[in-house]
DNA sequence: GTATATACAATCACCCATGTATGTAATAGG
DNA sequence: CCTATTACATACATGGGTGATTGTATATAC
């Protein structure tokens, strides 16, 4: 039963959703093809023709939440010349938290990337990719921190300030995701980024 | 061939260090109790001897090293009275350090349960535990601040800057087991940690 | 209009991990 | 010195997941 290729797109993309929520439930390593070919309506065969195997499964969905969040990222960062450089900062710590909190599809992919995934074998270089986005951050941030030296304290080096921002949101993504029920730092993000901005400004 | 207990005790060890190895090497949900048991040089027989399953495997490894860990963080925060509140809360977070760098069985178990380990099913509980303990060493954190609030730059609130502190030791774990080559957090660990209490003090 | 590629469903063969049950030798306790 | 328990090894039964193959109906291209 050949299907139009709007109704495959679609299929593909129930496929995706279907494994996302049985990540989130059992654990990427635990989630069977056929669970999840079941949670969307369909057989394994679907999910085999549509991604090689379950690790080609999570790469797609892992990249359909980070790619756009990293364009976002640069544009916010480094485009938006007319914003003050630590504002800028504090936007793109804010919009960050802003997306996980209201798209619930880029919040349960970091929760299953964090909490539910094994990062091991082939998996291992995602973590590595990883590990280079964060320094790729670290870089851009130390951009921006120059920029922005003029208004910032004394004693403040660009290269440390930028290591201790990629640094509190690495902390910062990972506690709200752990936060499941809004006692800890899910009612106090934009405080706690707002605190840590401030300690850059000059008095 | 039965053996001593102090032998007994000894291929408990060994299988726990031989399980620890190998989640390291392939992650726990891939690591089967026979690759465990081979590479402790036993049986299965022996593995299921010591430890009812799996997870309780996990369980013990882990304890092995948080158990202790937590003692010592209580006694570096709160019973050193003779050192001042900040460089308490300095040696806290450097003391942290010193335990993954120089120990290389709590290194890797850290690595195991950031990275390779998927918390779900029966190890949610786990994960749970962790958030309480964060919040129980804000809540220590806290009092330290209060504690310090004379020293402290005004405007800095005990609460916020314990939930700060706890964020920037979760990223700076994280950032740090990732940095395998030393080439980003690893290098800069106690200058970031100086630079994060330097933040708070009044200058 | 027909051929071919598409978008799946259904079936098959295989391996592998788990848990449990049983065997066994030595040791610790009395 | 004798017995029950310990500390494993060995053997067995079972289930469940994977990848590949085959089947098939229908779009789509020509």
């Amino acid at each position: 039963m050949r299907r139009t290729k709007e109704e495959a797109a679609r299929t593909r993309r129930a496929i995706m959703a279907a494994a996302l929520k049985t990540f989130s439930k059992h654990g990427i390593a635990r989630t069977t093809l056929e669970s999840i070919a079941r949670a969307a309506g369909v057989t394994r065969g679907a999910v085999y023709w549509h991604f090689a195997n379950k690790r080609a499964l999570v790469q797609a969905i892992r990249d359909d939440v980070s790619l756009p969040l990293i364009d976002q990222i640069d544009f916010t960062l480094l485009k938006q010349k007319d914003v003050p450089p630590l504002e800028r900062i504090e936007r793109f710590l804010v919009g960050l938290i802003e997306a996980v909190e209201q798209d619930s599809r880029t919040r349960v992919t970091f929760e299953v990337m964090s909490f539910k995934c094994e990062y091991v074998d082939d998996l291992a270089r995602e973590l590595r990719e990883y590990s280079r986005k964060n320094d790729r951050l670290r870089e851009t941030l130390v951009k921006v921190y120059t920029e922005a030296r003029i208004g910032m304290r004394k004693g403040v080096e660009p290269e440390l300030a930028a290591l201790e921002t990629v640094t509190f949101l690495a902390g910062l993504l990972r506690l709200w995701l752990m936060d499941r029920h809004a006692t800890g730092v899910r009612g106090h993000a934009r405080a706690l980024i707002a605190t840590h901005v401030a300690s850059r400004r000059a008095a």
